[in-house]
DNA sequence: CCGTATAGTGTAAGCGCTTACACCAACGAG
DNA sequence: CTCGTTGGTGTAAGCGCTTACACTATACGG
């Protein structure tokens, strides 16, 4: 079924079965039901990729992001998602595995589909790319890497100021030993995490001791982690962990041995992912607006948006979320105090 | 950059350079050399849409789903994306959101794009499509809908016996008032996992009592779910859910009203999604081995596969996973023995 | 009644690529 | 020395679509 065959048999040209189909130029009304007709008795639909080739509309934006599995990127995902469908357009998503090599490969590919938009969402870095990228007038967003340039638009959160309030926090809560679970932390984006959390953990040096074990992202490397604290001799109180992803790893590990959280040990998330309110206890974490971001994203790329135009720097602050997962340090003296603040705080929600 | 760039700089025609990047032909060495390094140089990617239309290699699959924030969705989408990129396919993968609507309109997309095979793995259905899809000659995969022909490969779960096994499991620890959580279930087998639970359940009766309801898909909806139940009068001593990730919310629900999982109520749910045996406590579930019928797709779709060749059906066996959420019915008797049966399970795992 | 805008439609030139076919050189067999 | 044969390459015809441009009919003011 081509557009020839729909001409065909609606009596009229290509060019004229193409601008009804495309809503353009002038066109007798009776000329587009005729057409129309045609389309749904040969139940036409458009090639898109002779529609793309021959610089039609191009509806479809790309987003790459490092691990999908991580409700983190698929929340930004299906916000873009579902903001990109309202406005007729459709979003390939690719995933890198946190692999720089995949990144390139996934950008070309991209790039090859000819989309009109391209959201890159990952924590993995690549420069030349990130130049390339910059030097086409492709709009692109960038999440956590680049910076803001004509096409470009940059969505950075502000994790040092989440972190900040995460360690403040347990520190107010009488912790004085803390672990920190992250992963893949050669990559940049995410050592940057580690190393802030070290600087954060440093303002309350000597008294703080810390401890970083680096696992891979997610529930298992989260468990992961957890033991190889746990074996390590280190104590902490609590266990600040880079996302919430991997927090239910920790929080898991740490009910299997019977330590209870957060009588015993305090734990934290980061992203504040649907799921954090889901398991037991409810885990304490940052949140990041996934869907503000989501929007901003489509908001830059979609053509149109009244949104924040191209080559702005837009940065995201996150708000502490406290749940059940954390209470003070557990010492003899506070451990019952521990106890009734957590009911209080229950009786309250 | 085009072709042609690469051609004029490697000095050279078009359809050379189109045989070195395609493998294809006879080329000599030398040249195949300077044509690479013009590519190189030039940073040259290919328009992919032009390929497609010029019939080129059409290396990439679609796959629809349901609800790709379900991880049972998403676990397959992984794998087949793992296996499709090994042997240098990409896939594109697209949300119905349970909507039959959604559901043509991706199918159009999908064809449009020109997809060298197609997976539909969603619980919606739509005849007209399928039959449609039936008649083309484009390799499908259809999960849970459909019937086998020559380009159609089908996965069905035995959900039943896995029901089977759930309710019997369940009986069998003398459970007698049981409530069933699903949804969507105006979408047909949807509504058959529904009708599968109640035949099972009527094979006990009288002595078992049984209620459905249902609510949206994932965690949220089960907390609703959960709360109707609880709210009803009914009072189930376990309550089975079509999913785990609706599961997590009934498990939520529980653990906020200090309803005791397993003690006082037991909860089961059907895939084994990973998180699964992650959240506390560990779930009972059926398994579904979600990577298998990821590979199964991945044979069915890309040419050359040894695996079970076109036109097969292909039916997938559950196997019950019993973890901490499930425990004999709470008697006044029993409870005691609930308690110590879970411990020895522990200590056997 | 003519000139000129204007609505409505057709013609045809690409978009960047693949590939059938044509072509040429080199080579071994006869 | 001539004739297939084969390795290596170029030429050009599309793939299905959009769109600039050309064209025809109709309407309308002068």
């Amino acid at each position: 079924m081509t557009l020839e065959d729909v001409a065909r048999r609606a009596k009229v040209s290509t060019a004229t079965v193409s601008r009804v189909l495309n809503n353009v130029g002038q066109v007798k009304h009776s000329t587009v039901e005729r057409v129309m007709q045609a389309v749904e008795e040969l139940k036409y639909y458009p090639n898109l990729n002779a529609r793309m080739l021959a610089g039609g509309p191009n509806r479809t934006l790309g987003m790459i992001v490092s691990n999908l599995e991580n409700p983190f990127f698929l929340d930004i995902f299906r916000t873009l998602e579902a903001d990109a469908h309202r406005r007729g357009y459709d979003v390939l998503v690719a995933n890198t595995d946190y692999r720089p090599q995949q990144l390139v490969s996934t950008v070309k590919m991209m790039l090859g589909r000819g989309v009109s938009g391209l959201a890159v969402v990952v924590s993995e870095k690549k420069p030349s790319l990130i130049r390339e990228l910059s030097e086409s007038n492709l709009p692109v967003v960038f999440y956590d890497v680049g910076a803001a340039k004509a096409n470009i638009t940059n969505i950075k959160v502000d994790y040092r100021m989440g972190m900040q309030r995460i360690v403040e926090y347990l520190y107010g809560l009488g912790h004085r030993r803390m672990a920190f679970i992250g992963h893949h932390t050669t990559l940049e984006p995410l050592s940057d995490r580690k190393a802030t959390f070290l600087e954060v953990a440093a303002e309350y040096a000597p008294r703080l001791k810390v401890m970083t074990v680096a696992s891979a992202d997610g529930p298992i490397g989260g468990q992961n982690g957890a033991r190889e604290i746990l074996t390590s001799g280190f104590r902490p109180t609590a266990v600040v962990c880079v996302n919430d992803f991997m927090a239910l790893g920790v929080l898991r590990e740490l009910h299997e041995r019977r330590i209870r959280v957060p009588e015993e040990v305090s734990v934290t998330g980061f992203d504040n992912i649907g799921l954090a309110e889901f398991v037991s206890p409810a885990l304490t974490t940052a949140h990041i607006p996934r869907e503000e971001i989501g929007h901003l994203i489509g908001e830059a790329l979609i053509p149109g948006s009244r949104g924040p135009v191209e080559g702005k720097e837009i940065r995201i602050e996150t708000t502490l979320v406290v749940r059940e997962s954390t209470a003070p340090a557990s010492t003899r003296a506070s451990r019952k105090r521990a106890a009734s603040t957590r009911q209080r705080a229950k009786r309250a929600s």
